[in-house]
DNA sequence: GTGAATAGTTAAAGAGTTTAACTAATAGTA
DNA sequence: TACTATTAGTTAAACTCTTTAACTATTCAC
């Protein structure tokens, strides 16, 4: 690729990037409302969608460390959103699931969020909108596979 | 569109978006180091692009309160990055500016997320890398527009 | 059985956020 | 002109999320 074109790629897409996280942050903010944060609304659909999750599961999967997810969860299982039990063989681990309230009010959240994905995917063509994920699946690979270097270096 | 297939992409497109981000903001955060927060980064880089730039400017650009700018704009103060000046002619206006140290700094870790962003975006097909971002920012405009009707009801 | 590794928590500190109350300056208007 | 409302920005309190470092409890490995 040319020089000058890959120059104006690259601000282009820290421009866009940058812009549709602040404003898709913030619309699904709005929906939230008071009942949860974008992060409480993430950690706990990642609870409802993983058999036995624990807490380093879940510092894995956000790249945090663990305080910082039990700082969450100490939140969620105050307002008693989250339940914790302690496997029975390694009593070192201990098991994350949502209490009836907690299913209910992702239940809510979910709903929420994906009417308002609907509302801007459904304004694109669905072969533009097919190809446009389908490349940012891509990056996510990308960037996976960076990160395992990073690592691994 | 088929309410199957919609159904599917918005899985798809949360999943992916979710993903991209954490990744992402991880990387620029390794680059970053000590220097500064990624926030810090995007708000030092505004300043640096706009002419005049003032607290109110920012809180709108970034979507947040402005006592939420001027806690950020105090850190990079003390840290000798930003000056701030008082309009003459309208005396509530503060514009803010970078200091030379903070010029410096943006220059370095501006050329650090370049240099990342250069690495995975080259890693693509032009015509596909070309078709992302501009559907990307047809998603910007979109949300945009979202958020402006959302504001007038 | 003892030392190392693992799962999770706690505590302290810092960044970013919101709301509400505040200062200071300007604009509108009667 | 004087009063009121608006605007720009700050401050303070409270909260969420994050990191680092130290800690407990448990299990693993030799």
């Amino acid at each position: 690729m040319d020089k000058k074109i890959i120059q104006e790629l690259i601000d282009r897409y820290v421009s866009v990037s940058f812009e549709v996280n602040k404003k898709a942050g913030s619309l699904i903010k709005c929906q939230m409302g008071e009942d949860l944060t974008i992060d409480q609304h993430y950690i706990i659909g990642y609870i409802q969608n993983s058999k036995e999750c624990t807490s380093s599961e879940l510092a894995e999967a956000f790249e945090v460390n663990k305080s910082a997810i039990t700082a969450i969860i100490n939140r969620l299982a105050d307002r008693g959103l989250i339940e914790r039990t302690r496997d029975e063989n390694d009593r070192r681990v201990v098991y994350l699931s949502l209490s009836e309230k907690g299913i209910d009010l992702h239940h809510k959240t979910q709903e929420k969020v994906h009417l308002l994905v609907e509302s801007f995917i459904t304004q694109f063509d669905e072969t533009e909108i097919t190809n446009f994920i389908t490349t940012y699946e891509k990056l996510a690979l990308i960037l996976t596979n960076m990160k395992k270097e990073e690592v691994g270096e």
